[in-house]
RNA sequence: UCGACAGUAGCUCAAUGGUGGAGCAUUCGGCUGUUAACCGAAGGGUUACAGGUUCAAGUCCUGUCUGUCGAGCCA
């Protein structure tokens, strides 16, 4: 007797095979039952005939519940009405469990109910789909880095400081070393790599206590960061092109069912490939001009537009939208006004006042996926800056190192991996694209 | 943290300030090709919580809690 799991049905047509899964329906029909099984590579209709099978058979599927778990044992064959649809009639059944009554029924849930039961949802075909395209996305980035001489590099979650020294971090205490807090980036670790094996990347959690209730934020996510030696700004962009055309494409050569089932509208991504628009930010300020996009400052009573735009200002979310809206490729934004960006990026040589910074911008309004830059290669430099943004600069002596020893041009970004998923599978909000969701309002299941 | 909106049966939602309903789920019955199957019946309620206005509050007012969306922060 073959075990056979529910994607590789259509191999064993005409065949006697065992199938192991859970129920997750069942219409019957008088002397007829369609039992729906699922195996987690699958869904495949059953056919029991009560005609055909013994009574034992006939009752033990009466009494099942939706996610009882059984071994059905039947005979492969085409659907009679679907072409290429796969059923099996059914004669045996095995009984592993008979489920308790099932909270999540086949019909509409809130978000709440279903979040309070994701360990229960992960089983519902949509959220498989979401958690296969996210596994195709991983392996891809794998493949692609090993492919290209990058070396995993896997650095610390305990860190003595703040790395990037912006955001919020969460915090613990570490014996009796006082506290330490949750990596935010494992971007500086990364550097020290780069300087032992050229060309790195780190792929892990991230932790920001940031209480940021949006559809693209999470309190822990995963991050995937390359860094390079003998990399500029411009080979930075070179490779994320390269990369993210890559990923894209793999996924929707490996996961079109998934997508489909998603109801990913798959041209426009087909639409992702070399080259992408390349804007500087002084570019990017010319479409908000011509926009009339305004820059909105809070202000003791309400809130203040100013226009046009400002040099030197951040983008929010109204801004990015706006750049984003005239391409239909993910859109690098780079050569940022230098106040606006962290400590660490190498000012244009040409240009203090810039940065030599990328931040790349998904298509269709789904924000920023990636930020990277050049990194500042110059000890004086770089030590003048950790001062200025008064980081602790005992912390960063192992840093400036880095510089202090054979020093040269590098660069890297981070890609967040759940929006990318968030992305690619259309998702409206980002906690459907990791197994369990950590935002700032939930830590269960 | 700020702003907008919401909270009614296990779930998804109705209900002019005047006797709280439906579909699904559950239980029982029917049906030999069903597709969120269908048909019939039954059970199921402290309307988030605490106050207030009113002859009368699910409905209006105040506060609290919870959630969703948006802003800021960022990947």
């Amino acid at each position: 007797m073959q075990r056979v799991s529910v994607s590789k049905i259509s191999d064993y047509t005409d065949q006697e095979v065992t199938i192991n899964g859970w129920l997750y329906n069942i219409r019957s029909s008088g002397k007829l039952m369609f039992p729906e099984i699922r195996d987690g590579s699958g869904i495949i209709q059953g056919v029991v005939v009560k005609s055909a099978v013994s009574e034992r058979v006939w009752e033990d599927f009466s009494k099942l519940t939706q996610e009882s778990s059984i071994k059905v044992k039947g005979t492969v064959s085409k659907h009679p009405k679907k072409e290429g649809v796969f059923e099996l009639q059914i004669n045996d059944v095995e009984i592993i469990q008979i489920a308790e009554p099932y909270p999540i029924t086949p019909k509409e849930h809130g978000v709440e109910f279903l979040m309070d039961r994701r360990h229960l949802w992960l089983r519902s075909p949509r959220q498989v789909s979401i958690l296969r395209v996210r596994n195709e996305i991983i392996q891809t980035i794998r493949d692609y880095m090993y492919d290209n001489g990058f070396i995993l590099f896997d650095t610390p979650i305990f860190t003595p400081n703040a790395c990037e020294g912006t955001s919020t971090l969460f915090s613990t205490e570490y014996f009796d070393m006082g506290k330490a807090y949750l990596s935010q980036s494992g971007q500086l670790y990364a550097e020290a790599g780069a300087m032992a094996l050229g060309k790195v990347y780190t792929l892990g959690p991230t932790f920001r206590a940031e209480n940021s209730m949006t559809r693209r934020h999470l309190t822990e996510f995963w991050m995937m960061e390359p860094e390079m030696a003998f990399y500029d700004i411009d080979d930075d962009m070179d490779l994320i092109e390269d990369f993210l055309e890559n990923v894209v494409q793999r996924v929707l050569k490996n996961c079109r069912k998934e997508l489909e089932l998603l109801g990913r509208n798959v041209s426009k991504l087909e639409n992702v490939k070399k080259p992408f628009p390349r804007i500087t930010y002084d570019e990017a300020i010319e479409i908000l001009i011509k926009k009339d996009i305004p820059l909105i400052r809070k202000t003791s009573n309400g809130e203040e537009q100013i226009r046009p735009f400002p040099w030197g200002e951040d983008f929010g979310a109204p801004h990015e939208e706006a750049i984003v809206e005239d391409f239909d490729k993910p859109v690098m934004v780079h050569r940022w006004p230098a106040e606006a960006k962290s400590f660490y990026m190498k000012r244009d040589p040409s240009n203090p006042k810039i940065a030599l910074g990328v931040d790349v911008l998904a298509p269709e309004g789904f924000g920023e996926i990636i930020g990277g830059s050049q990194r500042e290669d110059n000890f004086a430099e770089l030590e003048k800056r950790i001062i200025e943004h008064q980081l602790p600069l005992e912390e960063f002596q192992w840093f400036l190192d880095l510089r202090r020893y054979g020093s040269v041009p590098h660069s890297g970004f981070g890609l967040g991996i759940e929006r990318m998923v968030n992305w690619i599978c259309n998702l409206e909000n980002i906690r459907e694209a990791i197994p369990f969701a950590r935002r700032p309002n939930r830590i269960t299941p």
